[in-house]
DNA sequence: GACAACATACCAACTGGTCGGTATGTATCC
DNA sequence: GGATACATACCGACCAGTTGGTATGTTGTC
């Protein structure tokens, strides 16, 4: 909010830390003097700009769609003509983000979420907020690939936009239980073949 | 192992009593103070049968697989005589299963293995061994599958059986995000839509 | 079948260290 | 000179794990 966003302080130090450590370690696993340690920040300053370790995890959330955001909407897959392609082009390019550790790819709300959605209704809410923001940009997309194709299914776009998240965050479990980054490969390739026989013209759409 | 494995004893009901609150609280926020009271036994009686918290998450994912191995291999779908059938019986009985608070209903090891995964190998390697050994439990029926459909295509029975457990995963991910069963049931739709197109007769098996 | 010797299961109180959070000081910027 | 942005020092609560004990079997021995 305040003028000089420019160079790194305190607060995005911090907020860029969290990300790191909290997909590593879990939330709760994470202590105040470990992020302060990671950002190379006091802690006076933490508590400068969170209210509470609780806070700083809902602003760390907004900041993960906010961050996000930026990486999938600067995605080449948005310039193919064909909605179809824009939808299979997006699951690809989360494909081909499954690069490096397993905690440099998975995801910061879908870890969060499993630990506080029964205790901490505020980080609850923010790690949601973030999960549908994103599945809602693939909605548009979706709609535009049923049209193109003449269909008009049971379910609605907004359903498969996240399920496509669903798989995703499954696969992220996967690779974490098994250490290897191939195995949630495996199911985005499943994710791909049903989306290519739901937009399949060969095919009527099933009924149920 | 001893003779008198009948009555509740300390042991198993710290082991109950995880299941419970572990799946509310995860792992690292669960106290072992937290785990003796809703066990209704002492600190002394945790740690005369577990030499540590991380070993009675050990024990808790072992417990884990035994409890839902037994659920699971006593469900009606095994009695279907299609293996088609008995795969999406077994999906079908999944979402069944969506009752209750979503604590009640979503996974221990799914949970326990986000925490852990970079901390933890033991934990990690257990809650491996409960998903693995889960979705192994799904191979034959779908290889039976695609023997009875004359299907071979160049996904395994294994990778299937195991991007069910992706979906199942991310559906409860899901609805912890959003408080509500509803949505996890319609991620467990997509899928059966999914499984369902596969095993059609009527679409050739898609390349790729 | 009585009894010593030992093992198992559990309990209550305690400890050393860690954690989230606070109080207070200081430097910088407008 | 007052608000902002930090830093240092500290606190009370809590947490995993320990200690030293008791009650209740179990197992041999004669």
């Amino acid at each position: 909010m305040p003028a000089s966003a420019r160079k790194p302080d305190a607060r995005s130090k911090l907020l860029d830390a969290a990300l790191a450590v909290i997909r590593a370690k879990g939330y709760a696993a994470t202590t105040v003097d470990e992020l302060c340690a990671a950002a190379g920040v006091t802690k006076g300053a933490f508590f400068h700009h969170f209210k509470s370790k609780d806070a700083l995890a809902v602003a760390a959330a907004d900041h993960w769609s906010e961050t996000t955001g930026r990486l999938f909407a600067a995605a080449p897959y948005h310039d193919l003509p064909d909605p179809v392609d824009r939808v299979l082009g997006y699951v690809a390019f989360r494909k081909a983000l499954l690069q490096g550790a397993v905690a440099e790819f998975t995801c910061l709300v879908g870890t969060m979420v499993q630990e506080t959605f029964d205790t901490a209704p505020a980080i609850r809410d923010a790690c949601e907020r973030s999960i549908s923001g994103h599945a809602a940009t693939l909605e548009a997309d979706i709609e535009a690939a049923l049209r193109s194709r003449g269909l008009s299914p049971a379910w609605s776009a907004a359903s498969l936009a996240l399920h496509t998240q669903a798989v995703l965050q499954g696969a992220f479990i996967l690779a974490k239980a098994r250490g290897d980054a191939r195995i949630a490969a495996d199911s985005i390739d499943h994710l791909v073949r049903y989306l290519t026989l739901l937009f399949s013209t060969e095919t009527p759409t099933p009924r149920h």
